[in-house]
DNA sequence: GATTCGTGGTA
DNA sequence: TTACCAAGAAT
């Protein structure tokens, strides 16, 4: 007869041993092989990937890091740049107010550290979007300090671990206790990482690699059968649609008219295509008078909480517009659509497949 | 504690 | 097609 107490206890060794042979090569990561020739990140780059990936796929990332480490290659770079320059290049990635405290946090470290990272949580979590998080994973990747990272890996490996069935958020404190227990003192940088590309790689949210899982000993899940139904959370809400109208407009040369948004907000900061509210009823008010025409399809699109349909329309823009308040003229050559974010962006492609 | 804030991949 | 999900932070 099998028992709970019969359970072995995971161990962080058996983590690591997995982790120097299976972990991923990822641009901004220093090999287990390397850390262990005494090989230290650059925590630039721990700081910029870690923001990158709140929220947001591997995948996604790569090449926006790739660009912005090009382009500027230490935090006193990226802290000397435009603001629309940063705003351009992560233009696509979406949450918007990432690359806002990015630029703010940068311009910290460079101006009152000296260009220097704190190495500390504590110093950390004071700057401009870093989080609990980021704080953590930063202080432990970057300066190997024995601090546990809670994201949605990390979440879903100790819910199924420990058969955790309350469901998130409640249980963020009790799955970040099971996590710390499990930090060790030795090497908690590559357990912060191994854990995290465990829960990327294995302990998936659907279809776990149990079988080859080096936590599938101790693991109460798989004893229990649960583990695909872990961890539990309390269910979203349904998204509302709401409608809107954006207007294309651009003179005889081909400079087109679009508006900086206001910082705070949706989209906040970006470069978008001047238009309506977004609710049930929007009012088609067009930012000057001419003969509006409305392209034949919408812009359909999906944000976090609501979905949106956009109606398109077009006019030229008179000679010698002056643009007003937020708005400006960009000359045909200085348009990049790619400085879009994508729902504006789709109104464009939708514009040059008309 | 609840809400706001993007996007692309996936089943 | 729809809903879920991803190395969360700010308010």
């Amino acid at each position: 007869m099998r028992d709970l107490d019969s359970q072995p206890k995971p161990h962080s060794d058996t983590l690591l041993e997995w982790y120097d042979q299976h972990a991923r090569d990822l641009p901004w990561r220093i090999s287990p092989a390397d850390r262990a020739q005494g090989v230290w990140p650059d925590p630039y780059r721990i700081w910029l990937s870690e923001v990158m990936l709140q929220q947001t796929t591997v995948a996604a990332v790569k090449d926006y890091f790739h660009r912005f480490t090009t382009r500027w290659p230490t935090v006193a770079d990226l802290a000397a740049a435009e603001d629309a320059d940063v705003m351009g290049e992560w233009a696509g990635l979406g949450y918007y107010a990432r690359a806002r405290n990015l630029l703010k946090c940068a311009r910290v470290v460079a101006q009152d550290h000296g260009g220097v990272f704190p190495d500390t949580y504590d110093g950390l979590i004071k700057l401009p979007g870093i989080g609990p998080y980021t704080a953590a994973a930063i202080s432990a990747i970057a300066f190997d300090r024995k601090e546990t990272v809670l994201d949605g890996n990390v979440e879903r490996v100790m819910a199924r671990l420990y058969d955790i069935h309350t469901p998130l958020p409640v249980a963020k404190p009790e799955l970040k206790e099971k996590a710390a227990d499990l930090t060790p003192t030795g090497r908690p940088g590559d357990h912060a990482q191994a854990v995290m590309d465990l829960g990327a790689t294995i302990c998936t949210p659907r279809n776990p690699a149990c079988g080859i899982c080096p936590w599938r000993t101790p693991c109460a899940a798989r004893l229990a059968g649960t583990a695909t139904e872990l961890p539990k959370k309390t269910p979203k809400k349904p998204k509302p649609t709401r409608l809107g109208f954006i207007y294309l407009a651009r003179n005889e040369a081909g400079d087109w008219l679009l508006e900086q948004r206001p910082d705070k907000g949706l989209l906040g900061g970006m470069l978008g295509w001047p238009g309506s509210d977004w609710n049930e009823d929007p009012a088609d008010r067009p930012p000057f008078d001419a003969d509006w025409q409305e392209l034949g399809a919408e812009v359909r699109h999906t944000f976090t909480h609501f979905h949106l349909i956009l109606r398109v329309k077009l006019a030229q823009l008179p000679t010698g517009y002056h643009p007003q308040g937020s708005e400006q003229i960009i000359a045909r050559h200085d348009f990049r659509p790619s400085d879009l974010p994508t729902v504006m962006r789709k109104a464009f492609d939708l514009w040059k497949g008309r």
